[in-house]
DNA sequence: ATCCTTCTTATCAATCCGACAATAATTGGG
DNA sequence: CCCAATTATTGTCGGATTGATAAGAAGGAT
């Protein structure tokens, strides 16, 4: 930036920073990929107090020299073990939360992100924890959000598979939780994977093949008709496809 | 909260803060009103370095025991003047902007907020300035994103009315630029300020009316026919407004 | 060859959409 | 009082989209 009037650097060079009030910044990582036809979360069990023994977020500080969206890559790979080198996860914001007793021991402010792992369906990634952590495993998000996690994480975990269900409407976002090239069918389950229910395979083809680019390519599956290989265009779908709500909106 | 065993207030009893890496939290506010078909934005100009004389959001220091919503909501009378005792202004979250030289003074983190006043259209309800600004006035959004701002508030201005623009495609959002009570006339032409772009009445309004409740009162206008009172009622609308766009999807 | 499984395409009535026209309810002016 | 002007509301029409369901196509297995 070449924005520096005279007056300016002169301000700048006598500023000193004082006691503002300062708050210790964290970032929270709702990270989830699909195995099994199930969405699964990467969560790590607390080894120490407060919340000793339950399910978290992983999750570190912001240094003092990156952005939240770099400490969320870095965290990533730290309280996860996972290296992406190759595979390009998907980080975006996810909002951040203040509450002044979010954390009993200081106060915390964290900037959660939710991350998309892509998943051939089969096997996920392995995980190995971090340093706060005693463990780290991948758990099924519909059923760990029934029991409750350590400070407000379940709050956050609900959030973020909800900023994930309502953007798969009307983006092709959920193609980042498959690898470059799939199948209609295991985008189709993905969604139901996503937003827990059963969609019919025709309409879903339909409604979503004009924002798909074929590669030309097929599979050979063990068994029934080979299918099509396509990658995601990034764009609006519009209209965008309807998913049962159950509440009202925010 | 009682999750407090033994062990737990004991460590929490031991617990030192330390020096984590420290950080200032602010929030800024987006803060929009319709007046005379136009979309504003209430922005302060700068009476000080570094930035001087720009324009900047309104915005202010979280304080060690509020919330970033909290502080949003004082910030908002504070730095604006505006006292919103009767008027319910709806605030929401917008994003987190962390780069550690958005501030050229020292490290700053911003969780932006969205607010819509509630206007009929004509003036604007008054506004004055605040500690670190030098005045505080209504803008036109779509002619001041034009010129650059502040900080990074020029990027965050721009969420915000993308936030807005979006998300009043699929809820009635809108009707919190208007009164409890409003015409159809009033939330279309919300719509046509948001969006900058003009909408057939009839379809609007067959599209809308689901998704309104009638109060059975008219408008007494000068001139034409009197128009029906609505309030908004249910929050989704699906399937959503359609909105021409310009680019592809984040 | 025939069956089974899976992917892909087609059909059909109901609904929704954009474009546009017609009707209704007022005020103001001759 | 009657008519033009203005604004709100309702109606119409062909085309597109939707949900439901079925038919067709492409393999492998028996």
């Amino acid at each position: 930036m070449s924005r520096g009037s005279d007056a300016e650097r002169e301000f700048l060079e006598a500023y000193e920073p004082r006691d503002y009030p300062s708050i210790a910044v964290t970032v929270d990582l709702v990270v989830l990929a699909v195995a099994q036809g199930v969405l699964h979360a990467a969560l790590v069990r607390r080894g120490g107090h407060p919340f000793k023994g339950m399910l978290a977020l992983p999750g570190g500080f912001v240094a003092p020299r990156e952005s939240a969206g770099d400490a969320a890559a870095r965290e990533l790979a730290e309280e996860t073990g996972l290296d992406l080198g190759g595979l390009p996860a998907h980080i975006e914001q996810l909002a951040s939360y203040s509450d002044p007793d979010r954390d009993p021991r200081m106060r915390v402010v964290s900037v959660a992100h939710l991350v998309l792992l892509a998943s051939d369906g089969g096997a996920l990634p392995g995980l190995s924890a971090g340093t706060d952590a005693a463990s780290a495993a991948w758990h099924p998000v519909h059923a760990v959000l029934e029991s409750p996690m350590a400070f407000d994480h379940a709050t956050i975990l609900r959030d973020g598979l909800e900023r994930l269900a309502g953007k798969m409407e009307y983006t092709t976002v959920a193609a980042h939780l498959l690898p470059a090239e799939f199948t209609m069918t295991q985008l189709r389950s993905v969604y139901e994977a996503v937003w827990d229910t059963q969609l019919p395979a025709g309409n879903f083809t339909r409604k979503m093949l004009p924002h798909l680019a074929a590669t030309g390519r097929k599979t050979q599956p063990a068994v029934g008709a080979p299918a099509a290989l396509f990658t995601a265009e990034q764009r609006h779908i519009h209209p965008p496809l309807s998913r049962r709500r159950t509440g009202p909106a925010g």
